[in-house]
DNA sequence: TCTAACCTGATC
DNA sequence: GATCAGGTTAGA
């Protein structure tokens, strides 16, 4: 369900919550779900307090005054939010972390794809998700971006879905960057030509920071801490809108399978550059004349 | 660099 | 009943 936009909306709405939060125990409904790290088990965070929220990707971090973090990586399904202990669980609640004054934090994940783990902040480095990761996009430059695309020869689509490229991105805002900058998902990466690159580098942070600011898209699954939903939807340009008319020229949005995923994009605004112009037939005839 | 697999639930 | 879904990864 959710990209780097929608991570980051909830990485906010924990910090004001759980900030000073001495944690309990941590109660396990799945044990596929939780991963704690050697030595450490669901009591390790018992009496520690919470002290800061981040985000890395689309991983989230909580730090622990026992210099311990929980990562949380909500994958395509996965939901947190705080509820009174005593409520029932619903189904699919795999992980609950005890709070203070009778609260917790749940974590609940229908396709079972999300992770959490437990592990020494100094470890963290070392994570193999955080290992694998490239920049954030609000820290790539133009330059590190043009060299990143270069060495790519698969699509532009499937390399920006890419976590070690750019850091963040899913199928949702892949989509709509791409449209914005008026390249084709097809487009081989390392063929764009330098202003699209450019205004790829522009577009994604204008893209992403527009979701945060209204708590990114909720398509199907996507809710915030408090239930609520993003409305970046509402913005979308491409995605989900097959079919419909492209809000910069009235053809209609078409949707494929590209690196995979289901793609949106519009056919005219969004046109295939096919390899290199092909070669004139020479009209010069050698030998004659 | 691409595909299949991991899961369940919603929709066609 | 088949297909699709906002992510990631092992293996081809």
């Amino acid at each position: 369900m959710p990209e780097l936009p929608e991570v980051e909306v909830v990485a906010r709405q924990l910090r004001e919550v759980l900030v000073g939060q001495v944690a309990g125990a941590v109660h396990v409904h799945h044990p596929d779900v939780f991963q704690p790290q050697a030595k450490l088990n669901r009591r390790s965070l018992r009496g520690t307090s919470c002290v800061g929220v981040r985000r890395r990707s689309k991983l989230l971090i909580l730090d622990f005054s026992s210099d311990l973090v929980v990562t949380v990586h909500l994958r395509m399904t996965g939901h947190l939010w705080i509820s009174p202990s005593a409520e029932v669980r619903p189904a699919h609640t795999h992980v609950c972390l005890e709070l203070q004054r009778g609260r917790e934090l749940r974590f609940r994940d229908p396709r079972r794809f999300g992770r959490v783990g437990l592990l020494p902040a100094e470890n963290l480095a070392d994570d193999s998700y955080i290992r694998r990761l490239g920049p954030e996009p609000f820290d790539l430059t133009v330059d590190d971006l043009a060299n990143r695309l270069a060495a790519r020869t698969g699509t532009i689509k499937g390399t920006l879905l890419d976590q070690s490229v750019v850091a963040g991105l899913g199928n949702i805002y892949v989509d709509e960057i791409l449209h914005r900058v008026g390249v084709h998902p097809e487009q081989v990466a390392n063929r764009l030509l330098s202003r699209e690159i450019e205004a790829l580098s522009s577009a994604m942070v204008d893209v992403l920071t527009e979701a945060i600011a209204v708590g990114g898209s909720s398509i199907r699954d996507y809710l915030g801490l408090s239930q609520e939903p993003g409305s970046f939807q509402d913005r979308h340009r491409v995605f989900g809108r097959s079919g419909l008319p492209c809000r910069q020229c009235g053809q209609a949005i078409a949707k494929r399978k590209v690196a995979g995923r289901g793609t949106h994009f519009c056919p005219f605004c969004q046109r295939l550059r096919r390899r290199k112009p092909r070669p004139r037939r020479s009209v010069t005839v050698r030998g004659t004349l």
